[in-house]
RNA sequence: GGAUGGGUGGCCGAGUGGUCGAAGGCGGCAGUCUUGAAAACUGCUGUACUCGUAAGGGUACCCUGGGUUCGAAUCCCAGCCCAUCCGCCA
């Protein structure tokens, strides 16, 4: 969320970012609004301190005749300060409710463009993508070639976009974990297993909507809870309310949960197999940061990903997001993209993770607070988060990228002393 | 699931319907003393919003939401959360 004050005092800029992310969102209004929230405000205001006055003056009434008196302008004055009251109220929840809608600010240097076709690809990994002697095969024909995944399984248990890994795919994704956590532990990340559920609160705060009907997110009946999307929504809310002092800045968080993703009106081709599901592993990093650390954070972020990526010997590229395609909290965003033999025809770029610096969209909604030592008051924390290694799409590329003319796969080096082989070979 | 006890400032912890933004302690900051440090002593020390060029005012906030009252941290109702014990259980 953005703040207000900054929304009144630069509607025209927001405006223009609003354009450039393709986001309808109704700016005039919302500043026309608060000018008159905040004359009610002052009513109010002005109403209480009469009517504290008044109180006041009660004890020191010298009869009761006069005591009846101030009671009554008392009552008046509450009564009066009731209906300002709730007139402000409703306008305070319709100008949040336009406020929220409005998307993070953008970085100067990120790609005006509506959307993915606008991305600015800004490096490539150590690796070309590899050339084989064979028609390679896709992840789904390989997994069951390898009887890896059982994706009717899944479907039997709890529908389509659900599957059973199976025999080394199982291993597979514990030492993907493990390689990743290892980094991580190795970068100053406090490591941390999250939450699976989190209240509606918090994902409000990191910026999903829960329970609406184009939601990506599972809710749980008759309660305030709901299925994580991602860790980052989690551990996000792990300081939500909090102030923390500034040499504690910046915080670096890795966490492992399990992600569920509703994923409404996506299928097809390019969602085959573990492409697009509904749950799966993911090892995400987070940090909070000083306002001035966060865009080193993000560049950080960016570079550890390229790290595990050319760790795994898969090949790949990164593309600085265009502003359309950014998302609502989201001020810059790096993704990276891993090269997929089997996509498409003859291969193509899938997208493997996304770091974003959410600078302080999330922690004002989050409420989350740094205090600087001998200074009066609190500021807002920076956010960022990025994948680290989200192991179905991981599993894609692993599979697709290694695979021999044999029908084997080759485990790459680094996951070799987790898996104990370095061959997944034919059953 | 059952029973009980709790939610008060950065932390601990008191609080009789008005003088309570809230005792006391700890912590933090500044000072006195000291060669320096510690100790001791003295003073200061919440946040947000709002009005004001400023100095400085004002409003709100004692888990949340309602209610009673001229007035609520305090009384009433509902809810949420936490702790402990019992039961069940990986």
């Amino acid at each position: 969320m953005l703040d207000r004050k900054y929304i009144v005092e630069n509607a025209a800029a927001v405006k223009q970012n609003c354009a450039n992310r393709g986001v309808e969102a109704d700016v005039d209004r919302l500043v026309a609004l608060e000018a008159k929230r905040r004359d009610l405000l002052n009513q109010v205001q002005e109403l209480n301190r009469q009517a504290n006055e008044v109180s006041k003056g009660i004890g020191k009434a010298k009869d009761a005749e006069e005591r009846e008196a101030h009671k009554e302008a008392g009552r008046t004055l509450r009564e009066e300060k009731e209906r300002v009251q709730s007139e402000h109220d409703e306008l305070d929840k319709e100008i949040t409710t336009l406020q929220s809608g409005i998307p993070n600010l953008s970085h100067p240097d990120a790609p005006i463009g509506e959307d993915d076709k606008s991305n600015l690809e800004i490096r490539t990994g150590q690796h070309a993508p590899p050339e084989f002697d064979f028609t390679p095969l896709d992840h789904v024909d390989l997994a069951e070639k390898l009887d890896l995944i059982d994706f009717e399984g899944g479907a039997r248990v709890a529908g389509a976009g659900f599957y059973f890994l199976k025999n080394d795919a199982v291993l597979l994704e514990l030492a993907l974990t493990q390689y990743a956590l290892q980094m991580l532990i190795g970068e100053g990340f406090t490591p941390v297993t999250t939450p699976d559920l989190a209240y509606t609160e918090i994902l409000h705060g990191t910026g999903y909507i829960p329970r609406g009907p184009e939601t990506q997110i599972y809710s749980i009946e008759n309660s305030n809870l709901n299925l994580v999307a991602t860790a980052e929504i989690t551990i996000g809310g792990l300081l939500a309310g909090q102030t923390v002092d500034a040499e504690e800045l910046p915080l670096k968080i890795c966490g492992s949960s399990h992600c569920f993703r509703t994923e409404a009106g996506a299928a097809g081709r390019a969602s085959r197999g573990l492409y697009r599901v509904h749950q799966f592993t993911k090892v995400e990093m987070f940090a909070f940061t000083l306002p001035d650390q966060s865009e080193a954070m993000l560049d950080h972020f960016c570079e550890l990903e390229c790290r595990i990526f050319d760790g795994l010997g898969i090949p790949y590229r990164v593309v600085d997001t265009a502003t359309g395609d950014l998302g609502g909290p989201a001020y810059r965003k790096f993704d990276l993209e891993a090269w997929m033999p089997g996509r498409g025809d003859g291969g193509e770029y899938g997208e493997v993770t996304s770091t974003s610096n959410c600078t302080d969209f999330q922690a004002r909604r989050l409420n989350i607070r740094f205090r600087r030592k001998g200074e009066k008051g609190t500021q807002f924390v920076h956010t960022l988060n990025g994948t680290a290694l989200a192991i179905s799409r991981a599993l894609i590329a692993v599979l697709e990228n290694n695979q021999q003319a044999d029908g084997s796969i080759n485990v790459p080096e680094a996951l070799r002393p987790w898996m104990g082989k370095d061959k997944i070979g034919l059953p």
